[in-house]
DNA sequence: CGGCACGTTGAAGGGCTTCAAGCTCTGTGG
DNA sequence: CCACAGAGCTTGAAGCCCTTCAACGTGCCG
């Protein structure tokens, strides 16, 4: 992970701009932003935050995917949330002056943005518009965390499996040409055993016999759907 | 569930002075929430809200306990969240004029208060400090929802019902004299089920075992802890 | 006192984990 | 270029944790 060069900073501006985070967001506020921020690329396996860290700044996923992932005593991780473009990465634990939950960490090459606290937080008061941003990302992520925890409490593991697969391809899902759907981002069994809350060797077992009846094709690393209407059945408990 | 008559309407002002919602906003401000602010005292099992109904409105616990809770298509609910006192329910959903994702439930007698959308959407923002509270809030139930995410992805059962357990005292428990601490709500090896994501007959057999052990003391409906000391123990999974 | 909701307990079984061994793919250095 | 290491994946076998089903208690209220 490191800073981009003199030919990005100058790209600053306009890669702020084009943040839903600024949308309609005077111009003249934006040069305070664009002071601090820095333009991050990083590659897979980076970390941007260690859990427990505390903040004074926050990031937003311009290109990319990041996911925050929390460690549990006994070895066992659990990805609690993915990060996509335009995704803003702890703004309010930076606001409040909070710890992370977890750890944030790049699950593969692509551009964070990140933004120092000082200056959102001396603006914030004067605009709204951030704070009903804000609310609204929170909400759909409260929202998104108590549907997962009535799966986990109530839906057998092939079930949640095909949830966290429908759920990452409408985030991270790349359409082909054919109607099929892959993910451009490398997801080992392990990976998709901690968003669903199981182990490695059920992932395999699953998809291998999901394979069986070509609904999926999978590889190292890679799984592609070819059969989402299938999948959405299976996740819906059909 | 009904409203009071007019000797708890006199008192409508100062019963809402007193929320932590409403705390060091001006007096002259207070009114305008006075003015559509209805008390209403509630009995174990009222539904303040229906699950997906649209919301024109939002409650603050003023006394009593009421609980989120989504109902699974095959009859298995799971509840989201619990309410206490001074906690603000729906406030976000209802600005942003969205469907509940559950069901508003009562859990015991008590006094809830019910306030009118429009006045809120009128003065937030003016006042930065709603949106500090409401963004704590929400900060403090996505931490929750996480935590029970990692439970429920990777804990066994007993320790899981014993980490319900330990959350619920800490919102609903009542310590006696001689250090035990009882729930002063009616709360059936269901409704702890529900927490946990487990069956009610796992529950049951769980109390059991803690009762041999001098940990818990059980009736119907009724649970005491006797040496939370080893209940937190067995929820860190010792 | 009878009905009903809540609670207990047993037995059966299955879904999933765990452990273990071997396989496959990928990148790397000799 | 090939061999090798290592990470990822597959597969089997064993078994346990937990659910499910079912029957029977037990406390509570009309």
């Amino acid at each position: 992970m490191h800073q981009r060069g003199r030919k990005l900073e100058t790209n600053k501006r306009t890669t702020l701009r084009q943040l839903v985070l600024f949308k309609e967001v005077p111009v003249e506020l934006l040069y305070q932003f664009e002071a601090t921020a820095q333009i991050l690329t990083v590659e897979r396996g980076d970390v941007l935050k260690h859990q427990a860290e505390p903040s004074d700044c926050y990031f937003v996923v311009q290109a990319g995917c990041c996911r925050l992932v929390q460690h549990s005593t006994q070895g066992r991780d659990v990805t609690l949330e993915t990060f996509v473009a335009d995704d803003v990465i702890g703004l309010v634990i930076a606001l409040q002056g909070r710890k992370y939950p977890g750890t944030i960490e790049s699950l593969k090459t692509g551009v964070v943005i990140r933004l120092s606290t000082a200056t959102m937080l001396e603006v914030v008061d004067s605009y709204p518009l951030f704070y009903r941003n804000i609310m609204n990302m929170m909400r759909l992520r409260l929202l998104d965390a108590h549907e997962r925890i009535r799966e986990l409490s109530t839906e057998p593991v092939e079930q949640r499996i095909a949830r966290s697969l429908v759920r990452l391809v409408r985030k991270l899902g790349d359409v082909w040409g054919d109607g099929r759907l892959s993910f451009d981002v490398a997801l080992s069994r392990q990976d998709l055993a901690q968003f669903s809350g199981t182990t490695l060797e059920t992932v395999s077992r699953v998809l291998k016999s999901w394979e069986r009846e070509n609904i999926v094709e999978t590889g190292r690393e890679r799984i592609i759907v070819l059969d989402l209407s299938k999948m959405r059945a299976i996740a819906r408990g059909y």
